[in-house]
DNA sequence: AAGAAACTAATTGCACAAAAATAGTTTCCA
DNA sequence: TGGAAACTATTTTTGTGCAATTAGTTTCTT
């Protein structure tokens, strides 16, 4: 893995650690390398983050497309599996603590919004199409996906998982399991 | 209406002009009546505040009990309507805004999160009747109240609704659609 | 009995300064 | 070339005194 690649890394596993208030010093100590290698690849601690953030939605985009492109799937199942893949990735950094960047580095918000917002376009062309087809409701899209996002939050902030002894993984498939079913027509069953 | 009430209600009311920070002197004039008064009723504004919360959640019971004492509902009607009783109330008073008081008044926000749990016995057992009876999934209950729950606090904290021109009363409905669609066994459609 | 208004003790918000932490740079060394 | 550590300018945090606000009481009035 190339130096740059490692740092973005790094400061995920650091930033789960220590949440958003970690240090440089913090990173490079996590990396066992020195802040001026770190500064050897990124100008300041602000482009770095935009970089965090474009990797991991880049990340995000080509697993959606390998959903959308598999000639296997029905447009259900497509549905199905894109409304995981985004949250999956919630495991690796709490895309919803980027949130709380707002006040201190307002690019890197801005950028986090305009990336989970337009991150939701493969999701809703899908679902429109599904509703052409006949196979799910017309239901108000926004909707939906406000549900999503609101239970991935929900799984980080409070320790609901944790009572129940669920893993995330099994969460996350049952919420997808709902929201899929909750929006099918009756025609599929 | 008795005093009592009215100084409730009145609670509300300017609960959801001012927000939590409204004074006793804002309750006294949204009232018409004087603070000398409002004392003859509650010691302090902490009972008067805890007194809110049972007369909210004693009228969301009283709801409940009209729809599982219903016999011309079918267990899955119940659960559709049971789902809609509490977000309902959400209209009156912002129960979410009240998880704001945990610095200052930790006894409130001890009631409320202590009444938000038990106010789901009578939703839980519906679930688990409809599961017996085979037409409810077997899903992680509590899965799905963080699902409700969650939608909820978003429909106040982010302004989705204006900007989709949707009304309280359809995305309300809507979300419980999905919901209660997405846990259903096969068998009812 | 209840409202209006004044009153007080306590709390809160705020300005501002001192202290601590940190981003980014530089020096030295292996 | 890159790590360790020292360094500095800036930012963030913390503490404090003062002014404003407010819960609850009291007094006076109708």
């Amino acid at each position: 893995m190339e130096l740059r690649e490692e740092i973005l890394v790094g400061t995920m596993r650091v930033f789960n650690i220590k949440g958003l208030k970690f240090t440089m010093d913090d990173l490079a100590r996590e990396l066992g390398i020195s802040k001026k290698t770190i500064y050897t690849v990124f100008d300041n601690k602000e482009d770095m983050f935009l970089a965090l953030v474009d990797y991991l939605f880049d990340g995000i985009k080509e697993e959606e497309a390998k959903v959308i492109t598999d000639p296997n799937l029905s447009t259900v199942d497509r549905i199905r599996k894109i409304l995981g893949v985004m949250p999956a990735s919630y495991r690796d950094l709490d895309l919803g603590q980027l949130y709380l960047l707002k006040d201190k580095y307002p690019k890197i918000y801005a950028k986090v919004e305009e990336r989970l917002e337009s991150g939701w376009e493969n999701t809703i062309s899908l679902i429109e199409t599904g509703q052409k087809e006949g196979v799910i409701r017309p239901i108000h899209i926004p909707i939906l996906k406000m549900m999503l996002e609101a239970s991935l939050e929900q799984f980080f902030r409070r320790d609901i998982l944790i009572k129940n002894k669920i893993t995330y993984q099994t969460a996350l498939d049952e919420v997808v399991g709902i929201l899929v079913d909750g929006i099918l027509t009756g025609q599929t069953h």
